[in-house]
DNA sequence: CGATACATTGAACAAATTCAAAGCTGGTGG
DNA sequence: CCACCAGCTTTGAATTTGTTCAATGTATCG
């Protein structure tokens, strides 16, 4: 497979290797809102996300899906289980056909992680993710819903003038209700102004940052 | 220093290698509630805790400090911010006299970071802290408060038995007030009976686990 | 048009914090 | 020895933030 060659994570690994990786490793496709896994199960492969997109996210005591991050294309998923051995810390769900390498771990330690190439891209990784994880504390729990809003729209603009209320809510981890209401009280206080859709037409940035930060 | 051979990370060094590390390392002593760097912080050095314990917290918005996570020696304390380039994302404070070896972190990361006995010791820290950080979210967004002292209870009674109430909500960030009720209530419902001094007469550690999983 | 999904609004509710007051407890100094 | 003080703990009441539930309004798209 060709397709090896280009994750960046295995670039500098040579033919042989390459080989050798194929080896053990496979190529799953998934459809949309298929699990990939479910928190709690005891991780077996290494995923790499080819293509489509993952969302990550938490059950809480409610029975309601927590969210906490959107993965893309090209990247690993949820290592930490693999490295640390524990059960998977969230679930992981199919937002479109997605496409999945799937490497058998044990074998990938044993047979690759003294590679210095692929260590730094996995140190790399590791450290994304835990700024994602440092994120999503931030998000959840330093930060009112009034907050996450102004933030959301400050930083991801685009994706707030394309999605729908209900689709930033859940993002959010707030309800519909409360988005709704919180936008009407920007409007009242112009510091916002949306036509229809969400497309912005006033806003003042200054003002929404200072409500987050 | 022979401190430095003692610290995991750097046990596989060759004496060359140890003074070289030496030669951009310096041991910090601080005091009791010093505080080794602020959240926003640009990252200078790589610190690792060498005695003492550290709290590791955030801010909120209303200026309440945030529990993330207590560190004890000897390991790496905020490499995320090192690694990624980015402001510490929380505040350390000394929880008693610390000492910290501090790296100038550029000079580590080109002189030594290509070593393979290094990289897979900060692939082991990186994944330890995204474990940290992964149970902070389920403590913390996932539990409601009587699940995250149910919790505490059943994973940690020595520490339950020797703290007392204020200490014991302010790691798990509630308030005493919280945290009296909750245990009034427990107690009403039979679950847990404390002597004073928290001492811990019964326990149905089957009910309690049952509140939080 | 009509159906279905999405958005808005109000009212009730829930969880936990805040504020205030009162009760304990343990150590200290007279 | 014991009275007192400082710091915890406990309890009640009010408040806050956001959710839930229900009703109504508004699109949009076959």
């Amino acid at each position: 497979m060709k397709r090896i060659k280009k994750i960046p994570f295995f670039t500098d690994l040579s033919d042989d290797e390459i080989r050798q990786l194929e080896s053990i490793s496979s190529v799953g496709a998934y459809h949309t809102k298929e699990i990939l896994f479910y928190e709690g199960d005891a991780p077996k492969y290494l995923h790499i996300l080819l293509s489509g997109s993952l969302r990550l996210y938490k059950t809480n005591f409610k029975g309601t899906q927590v969210f906490l991050h959107r993965f893309y294309p090209i990247g690993l998923v949820a290592e930490l289980a693999n490295f640390e051995n524990i059960p998977y810390p969230a679930s992981a769900e199919c937002m479109g056909p997605c496409e999945v390498l799937r490497i058998d771990y044990e074998r990938l330690e044993s047979d690759f992680f003294k590679n210095p190439n692929i260590s730094l891209k996995i140190i790399k990784s590791l450290a994304g993710k835990l700024k994602i994880m440092s994120e999503v504390v931030t998000n959840e729990v330093i930060l009112t819903a009034e907050a996450k809003i102004a933030k959301f729209i400050v930083e991801h603009q685009e994706l707030f003038e394309k999605l729908k209320n209900t689709q930033i809510a859940s993002i959010l981890n707030i309800t519909p209700e409360t988005l709704s209401r919180t936008l009407a009280k920007f409007k009242t206080q112009e510091i916002l102004h949306v036509d229809e859709h969400h497309k912005v037409s006033h806003i003042d940035a200054q003002s929404l940052r200072a409500i987050y930060s």
